[in-house]
RNA sequence: GGGUCCGUAGCUCAGUCGGUUAGAGCGUACGCCUGAUAAGCGUGAGGUCGGUGGUUCGACUCCACCCGGGCCCA
């Protein structure tokens, strides 16, 4: 007959085994089932942060993707109709940095004389040049994604898309042109989002400077200025003092300087300078300096002081320095007063001809020569270096400069309030994210920058006419195609193929031009929701139906960028947030507990780790090892544990399971008595994987995966090192069949729910266990695990009280295990009775149809309740002669003799109390520190006794010759286990024995002989060791014996 | 400087509402158990619970300040 179940070859493979698992999901197409089976249920909507594939996926990724994938499993099971889009971020700088430097272009200089279209084309090759080394990986680690469907940014129907929404910001009046200043990088050409500058802080050393400028009237006089940015000066415009501060006006030598009164004592630390006179900055608002620079231009209003709020008193002089090209708060007081916006540098961050010594040079590299000029020229007070955060370019780490640069914008400050509100109702996790980093960085909300001076992106809509400057937004390419005077045949909307497509203007009928700029990638994905499903030229109803996600999870560098944009977008188009639920990770650091990174080189490529241990037990280790959103070092060592520890424990127990149900012809599904008829271990093992179902339930429901994960570590672990443990025995060669078929059952049951429970997590493990031990009995059951659906707890089989009571006999073992070590007799040697004190009569009472178990665990014969511990152990106080030696001289001696002879048990109650303790002695009373003694408990002759709070166990150590034979029975057993073992046997083998021996091991074989032999399945005892038996020598308690082992199946 | 998260054994992490003696895993030494296990169990060694002060009968837990780290923002 075939065995019913598939016998688990040994070694836990798992790597090969889920390939395996991967090739029927795929043939059978169950990832597809999985949805369409759900198709009139619930939708529950996922939404995918689009990666880019121009580089490999690297750990970080497996990450995000395993938290992904857990949560849409899991809901897939609970009956929702999960559909998962792929999607691919294309657009953006990153592409075009990678590309720059696989081309060795420098700049956009270089980009141009290679040719735009030529870029861009390389672009769109590079952006999925690693697609499929992404499809590869996703599949392998069991992330079950459309990838075959996926939105991708740079299609035009993507593009048409965020097009239209810009059209819509643009009718409600939220689309501008501004000169607003922003971080620009000067390699890359381009202003910076605030969310892209937010990643790239770094702390750097710049030069600190104090500058003098020369008082127009008074050549002698001079205002003191710090800054930190010495190539700004020549683009000087204006001083800004506080209008209601004091300054002071100080002498040194000749010369008069003014700065602020609280400021002076710093600045002029350790110069010879007295204050002459105060004055208020209201005062000096007015009066007029010399420009820094020879070369200075001559301009309206420019040179003079200003009052300006924002001036603090807590660094620098007191006295800004205004350059309304190089700050925001210098440009929008330059507007107020009508300044100049002097800008003496290119777009390449270099200084314009009109700088005249330092024209060409990049402005960071001119400082120090700026600074030596000025002391040449007597204008310099002092100079020093200066240790602060600093923005850099997060793509190419070139130090950003506040640039007053023409930009388009959209107004969100116009709706932040109501972005605030609709992220109250998103469901962070963790939690505090909501008011703390997001909702911090919402309340401190700017109008957000979209345009890029770039090349590779989604093209911005807007034609502007070269004869009145009208601009004009499309929200479409019919809208456009409709006012254009050239469109082409076949159309793509990037550049620079979309800027040869000319519109009439119409307001003068001149030719108007697209603007040169593309939008923020960010953008682009921000749009995902709508443009995903080229909405709303198509898929509208789709649309409609997956707004807003259920559920987003990507790392915490998102709040700035997707998180953002997603909730900008959706907020304005929809007026609900665009995530329900959005689960935030933190970083994946390598081994050295830093930011993982290839120029780190602590880099990690997975498919190292998941050819070796497969991915369920990187999966696993993920969802155990700490919560996501805590940065975690990923270690390799953590992996192998969970694929020993919680995977292999798994397999084992197939494994185990497998064997013996074969050997024993049993179908666990058929004639199982009903769980309240099963014995309590059965009961026992039901009740924890309900109450495991519901607590994992309840976990996941509220995305805490961590959570749930370690529960349902815990129940495995429980399932396999204490009813699998306990049970072994009944599960073969038992004539109770009705117990044997409870135990079937029991296991059969809590192993396959288990299969359900971990399918979500460890996906392959899942399946394997399915089809080994469910499909192969009921061919009507689903025909994937990840088509059933997910347990739910039966409250009716959970048993609080049983659970508990289980506890207690566990603690009970632990207790006796811990007294077996501590008197030295070795498990295998019976013991006739236990001693257990301390319990109250309920858990005396609940443990009732427990103890046996514990009492096999132990091999103890049997057990009484009650006594007092004093009647088994007593307590010994020892004086501890090196602290009370120094402290009492000789009379250490009599209370040496007084803590020996004193009630011990009282004299650590009230050291542990009063932190010291009276005693007693000859020579008057001493005070004891706990220090002065140490308290032991020693187990009467006979007794082994271990306490554990108010309860003890005591093993009685009588031996009576039965007991002995006994001990060496079972230690003849386990030898000739081990050798059935080494012979290779199958369990199932029946074999022939020998045996030649002195002592107890001789008596023990001669009179237990049945006990022996039915315990290794011996049908026969030989004289001597056959033809082909397994014979070996042996040492048993001083006593040398010879086995030997022969097959001799009937 | 501001916001936020964090600080518990050599390492990775638990620790519920404030409540008896702060726990696991890895590693380590010794021992035990094994007819599924690459497992399991016991006993050691290893802790000023970052620090100080406060509230309280009682603080790892609550509060304040400080120190250190990460992230974010100026």
């Amino acid at each position: 007959m075939a065995p019913l179940f598939k016998e688990i070859a040994p070694g836990l493979n798992r790597p090969q085994r889920e390939e395996a698992v991967i090739q029927f999901w795929r043939e059978s197409g169950i990832f597809q089932k999985s949805i369409e089976n759900r198709r009139a249920e619930k939708p529950f909507v996922f939404l995918e942060g689009p990666p880019t594939a121009n580089g490999k996926p690297g750990v970080h990724h497996i990450l995000a993707r395993a938290m992904k994938d857990v949560v849409c499993r899991y809901k897939t099971m609970t009956g929702r109709l999960v559909e998962r889009k792929g999607g691919w971020d294309t657009h953006g700088l990153p592409v075009e940095i990678e590309v720059e430097k696989a081309l060795g272009l420098d700049g956009k200089k270089e980009i141009e004389q290679y040719g735009i279209q030529q870029f861009v084309e390389k672009c769109r090759e590079s952006v999925l040049a690693y697609e499929q080394d992404w499809k590869k990986t996703t599949e392998r680690i069991g992330f079950w994604i459309d990838m075959e469907n996926p939105y991708i940014t740079y299609r035009n129907d993507y593009i048409e898309s965020v097009w239209w929404v810009l059209k819509q910001m643009d009718d409600k009046g939220l689309l501008y042109e501004g000169h607003k200043v922003a971080p620009y990088c000067p390699r890359c050409g381009t202003t910076l989002s605030s969310h892209e500058v937010a990643q790239g802080y770094a702390e750097t050393e710049d030069p600190s400077v104090y500058v003098k400028f020369r008082d127009e009237e008074d050549p002698n006089r001079s205002y003191l200025v710090w800054t930190t940015t010495p190539w700004t000066l020549p683009s000087n415009a204006a001083l800004a003092v506080k209008p209601d501060a004091d300054y002071a006006l100080v002498q040194c030598g000749a010369e008069t300087w003014t700065l602020a009164a609280d400021l002076a004592p710093k600045v002029l630390d350790g110069i010879d300078a007295q204050i002459v006179k105060t004055e208020k900055g209201s005062d000096l608002i007015g009066r007029r300096y010399e420009p820094l620079f020879p070369f200075a231009g001559d301009f309206e209003n420019a040179y003079q002081v200003i009052g300006a709020e924002f001036v603090t008193m807590q660094d620098g002089t007191g006295i800004v320095h205004i350059a309304p090209a190089f700050g925001q708060d210098d440009y929008e007081i330059g507007q107020t007063h009508g300044l100049p916006t002097i800008q003496l540098v290119d777009a390449e961050g270099r200084f314009t001809k009109e700088a005249e010594p330092w024209a060409g040079v990049f402005v960071k590299d001119a400082d120090p020569e700026i600074a030596a000029d000025l002391e040449k020229r007597g204008q310099l007070l002092k100079s020093e270096r200066y240790t602060h955060e600093y923005p850099f370019c997060w793509r190419c780490d070139s130090p950003l400069l506040y640039y007053a640069r023409a930009s388009w914008f959209i107004k969100t400050t116009a709706y932040k309030d109501r972005m605030m509100e609709l992220n109250d109702q998103v469901n962070w996790r963790p939690d505090h994210i909501r008011r703390g980093r997001f909702g911090d960085w919402l309340s401190n909300n700017v109008d957000w920058a979209i345009s890029r001076e770039r090349y590779w992106g989604t093209p911005m809509p807007i034609w502007r006419c070269g004869e009145c400057g009208e601009t004009e937004c499309f929200g479409s390419v019919a809208e456009l195609k409709k006012r254009a005077t050239n469109f082409p045949e076949k159309l793509d909307l990037h550049r620079p193929y979309i800027d040869e497509i000319s519109v009439e203007c119409g307001k003068c009928g001149g030719e108007m031009r697209r603007i040169p700029e593309v939008a923020d990638a960010w953008f682009d994905s921000g749009c995902a929701h709508t443009a995903q499903w080229h909405a709303p030229f198509e898929n509208e109803q789709k649309q409609r139906a997956n707004y807003p996600a259920d559920y987003i999870s990507e790392a915490i560098d998102q709040t700035r960028g997707w998180f953002y944009s997603l909730l900008a977008t959706g907020a304005f188009l929809y007026d609900e947030p665009a995530y329900r639920n959005c689960l935030c990770l933190e970083l994946v650091l390598g081994e050295d507990g830093q930011k993982m990174s290839k120029s780190r080189g602590n880099a990690v490529d997975p498919w190292t780790v998941l050819n070796k241990h497969g991915a369920d037990a990187v999966r696993w280790n993920f969802y155990t090892a700490a919560p996501p959103w805590q940065p975690r070092i990923y270690s390799e060592a953590g992996v192998a544990e969970s694929l020993n520890k919680y995977l292999g424990t798994l397999q084992n127990m197939c494994a185990f399971f497998a064997m013996y149900a074969n050997a024993e012809n049993i179908d666990p599904t058929k004639n199982s008595p009903p769980v309240k008829e099963r014995p309590a271990m059965d009961r026992w093992a039901v009740s924890r994987f309900h109450s495991t179902a519901r607590e994992v339930f309840k976990e996941m429901e509220e995305y805490q995966i961590t959570r749930a994960a370690r529960a349902l570590d815990r129940f495995v672990d429980d399932l396999s090192n204490w009813y699998v443990r306990r049970s072994r025995s009944r599960f073969w060669g038992s004539t109770d069949e009705a117990d044997t078929l409870s135990a079937f059952a029991t296991l059969h049951e809590t192993l396959t729910g288990a299969a359900l429970l971990t399918a979500p997590f460890t996906p392959f493990a899942a399946e394997e266990i399915h089809q080994n031990l469910v499909r192969s009995v009921n061919p009507d059951a689903p025909e994937s695990v990840h088509l059933c659906s997910f347990p739910a707890a039966d409250e009716r089989l959970m048993d609080a009280d049983l659970e508990r009571a289980m506890e207690t006999a566990r603690r009970v073992t632990l207790m006796g295990r811990a007294a077996r070590n501590d008197s030295k007799i070795r498990t295998r040697q019976p013991l006739s009775r236990i001693i257990l004190g301390g319990f109250s009569e309920a858990e005396r009472e609940a443990m009732n149809e427990l103890t046996p178990i514990a009492l096999e665990e132990l091999n103890v014969k049997a057990v009484e309740w009650g006594g007092n511990l004093s009647d088994f152990a007593a307590y010994e106080a020892k004086p501890n002669f090196k602290t009370l030696g120094p402290k009492h001289g000789r009379a250490v001696q009599q209370i040496a003799r007084a803590v020996q002879t004193a009630d011990a048990a009282q004299l650590k109650r009230e050291a542990d109390k009063r932190g010291q303790a009276r005693i007693q002695t000859e020579a008057g009373e001493f005070v004891l520190e706990p220090d002065d003694f140490t308290v032991s408990m020693r187990s009467r002759e006979g007794y082994a006794v271990v306490s554990n709070g108010t309860v003890f166990a005591a093993l009685d150590l009588t031996m009576t010759p039965e007991l002995i034979q006994e001990g060496r029975a079972r230690e003849l057993v386990n030898r000739i286990q081990a050798m059935r073992k080494e012979a290779g046997f199958h369990v199932t083998d029946r074999i022939a024995l020998t045996f030649e021996g002195v002592g107890d091991s001789k008596r023990a074989f001669e009179n237990l002989r049945d006990d022996i032999m039915r315990e290794t399945l011996a049908v026969q005892i030989d004289d001597q060791p056959k033809e082909g038996a397994y014979a070996k020598e042996a040492e048993i308690d001083g006593d040398k014996a010879a086995l030997s082992v022969r097959r001799v199946n009937a």
